[in-house]
DNA sequence: GCCGTTTTCGGCCCGACTGTTTTCAGTCG
């Protein structure tokens, strides 16, 4: 079994000790152990084969125990027995807004509810407001809760949940009485999928803000309203929380607000051991909990506070307590890419397959854009459905951008289509020859028809990475964000093969893909691996995700020399050279 | 269940809001 399955295992044991009552801190123990082995650079089946899981933080002697049973024989004993000991269905209750383990608990215990469909029919029949810590309001709300679990997704895309907070935050930003205001949370740190929006502003006015915000156009519903704090549902589903501080207070929240979970314990943690006390008020010189002023340490920023705390200022995207700590204190954080450092895409689409604008149209958008170069790398001719080339018409697409070109010459811009494909990875070649992808400019090699087992999909794509015509290969995993999982396939071994042969990774950044994961990324840049963030655009418009790929490629700890479509031109023709003349 | 230059036992981050409660438990982030 491998890491990533076992950590899911551990995480669903903590939800089921929460469901039974335990111990909090226990259940976090799993949850913790869970991250650890999930973040593990080396192959978890080596560590159990040399003893050596003791060695990780966060697992202990039990955990340990549990863990080399899980990879050495597939099961655990332990783990089915837990989940044979309680209903099925409490699980999916702890998913509805309101309810956490001791309400299941209750309910389980005096009604028999065991699931979301009998705890509706209990809310209409009017059973739920007649327990004890229970009444009319709990049960309208939990109704409501199970009908807006069936309407929306708990779960948005980064870019959708962006387009809900921009216009939200651009009012706020417009109104007299607000200072300050910026996202946070996990928006700001730009994880691939947001659960909800936080916001936060600063005011001496908190009401009138607050009064402001429930008035912006958008809002369905107001869940909560109180006097720093207003929580709404926006159309389409997503909740969004504002935040109202004072401007003294601003930086300690916004903090707050950003960091992960993890990654706001050991802030904490750092404060305490520093004799400090550490909230979204301040930090204070104070061993107890406090709000006195006369004991605050002012920072006019959050870079004040990392550096109160012996830390060099972290970025939003790396607060996830995924190594910044250590980095951050030996100041050996990197200097993250900035978006405005790419100069193009090497992976696009045209309608010469199932794009949506010819190439003389893309040339002039993407020279608008002001930016250097944009590859037409449209589907091979196995992509049937997506109106793949054959051969023939590869050449004749050749043709056309090598007279796109003519004419972007011919009036002085030094804007330039690269020519190029999307070849398919087959399941025992690439769909073309070596000699006509060696004509094109760009070749990224993806696997679009996967098989069902992932040591076939493994070879197959170290085989395309093997192929020196291969640039790069792109959508590695085929995830798709909120809809479909990665195909089975050891991502691991592919960038090793990457790094062997030279080839680079897509950071192919549509918002429903970002394939690779950021969490990988570290992985693959201290084998070496370039990575290239490519929009996969099928419409000019798609250039925008270039920014939401940069914000997941700072996630991935990735500097402006580790991404390839930060060269110009001429250096990135000569990079497109280097593979082949090896 | 984990962890330890004060500890192998006794801690473990902490505040806001809601609803059902006359002082607080549960949930959430």
């Amino acid at each position: 079994m491998d890491k990533d399955k076992v950590a899911e295992i551990l995480v669903e044991i903590g939800t089921l000790l929460e469901l039974k009552g335990e111990n909090p801190f226990k259940t976090r123990a799993y949850s913790n152990a869970a991250r650890a082995i999930e973040g593990l650079a080396e192959p978890l089946a080596k560590i159990v084969a040399e003893d050596r899981l003791g060695e990780i933080k966060g697992v202990g002697e039990g955990i340990a125990k549990k863990v080399k049973e899980l990879v050495e024989t597939g099961k655990l004993a332990y783990y089915e027995e837990l989940k044979a000991s309680l209903p099925a269905g409490l699980m999916a209750m702890l998913d509805i807004p309101g309810l956490g383990p001791k309400k299941i608990q209750a309910l389980n215990k005096k009604l028999g509810i065991d699931s979301v469909e009998k705890l509706e029919q209990a809310c209409k029949q009017g059973q739920v407001a007649q327990l004890d810590g229970f009444g009319e309001k709990t049960q309208t709300n939990l109704l409501e809760g199970i009908e807006q679990r069936r309407l929306y997704a708990s779960k948005h895309l980064l870019s959708d949940a962006l387009r809900a907070a921009e216009p939200l935050l651009e009012s706020l930003r417009q109104h007299p009485e607000v200072v300050r205001c910026s996202t946070a949370g996990s928006l700001r740190r730009c994880k691939e999928v947001i659960g909800d929006i936080d916001l936060l502003t600063s005011t001496k006015k908190p009401e009138a803000v607050i009064e402001h915000f429930v008035a912006q156009p958008g809002i369905l519903k107001i869940n909560a309203r109180g006097e720093t704090k207003v929580s709404v549902i926006l159309e389409g589903g997503i909740q969004c929380d504002l935040r109202v501080v004072t401007d003294k207070e601003f930086p300690f929240a916004l903090a707050y607000f950003t960091g992960s979970k993890e990654h706001n314990i050991v802030m904490r943690q750092r404060a305490i051991a520093r004799g400090l006390r550490l909230n979204e008020y301040g930090l204070f010189k104070s061993k107890e909990e406090t709000r006195d002023p006369q004991l605050l340490v002012p920072c006019k920023d959050e870079a004040e506070i990392f550096e109160k705390l012996g830390l060099a200022y972290v970025p939003p995207e790396l607060r996830e307590d995924h190594g910044e700590f250590n980095a951050a204190e030996k100041g050996e954080l990197p200097r993250l890419l900035d978006w405005t450092d790419l100069k193009g895409s090497l992976h696009n689409h045209s309608t010469w397959s199932d794009g949506h604008s010819r190439p003389e149209e893309i040339a002039s958008y993407m020279e608008n854009l002001g930016l250097a170069y944009w590859a037409i790398t449209d589907h091979s001719k196995s992509s049937f459905q997506a109106r793949g080339l054959d051969a023939a018409r590869v050449r004749e697409q050749l043709e056309e951008i090598r007279r796109v070109n003519e004419q972007l010459a011919g009036r002085g811009s030094d804007f330039r289509l690269l020519t190029g494909i999307e070849v398919d990875v087959l399941k025992d070649r690439l769909d073309f020859d070596d000699d006509l992808l060696a004509e094109l400019d760009v070749v990224v090699a993806s696997l679009h028809v996967p098989a069902s087992n992932e040591a076939e999909n493994t070879k197959r794509l170290i085989r395309a990475a093997q192929n020196k015509f291969v640039h790069m290969l792109g959508h590695l995993s085929g995830r798709l964000l909120l809809e479909r999982e990665a195909y089975p396939v050891n991502q691991e071994a592919v960038i090793d093969a990457c790094a062997e042969t030279g080839t680079w990774l897509e950071l192919n950044c549509n918002p429903r893909r970002f394939d690779l994961d950021w969490r990988l990324w570290p992985r693959a840049k201290a084998k070496g691996v370039k990575c290239v963030i490519n929009p996969d655009a099928h419409r000019n418009e798609h250039a925008g995700f270039l920014r939401l790929g940069a914000g997941v490629a700072r996630k991935g700890w990735l500097e402006k020399s580790d991404v390839i479509n930060t060269l110009p031109l001429d250096q990135l023709r000569k990079a497109l050279r280097t593979k082949r003349s090896t």
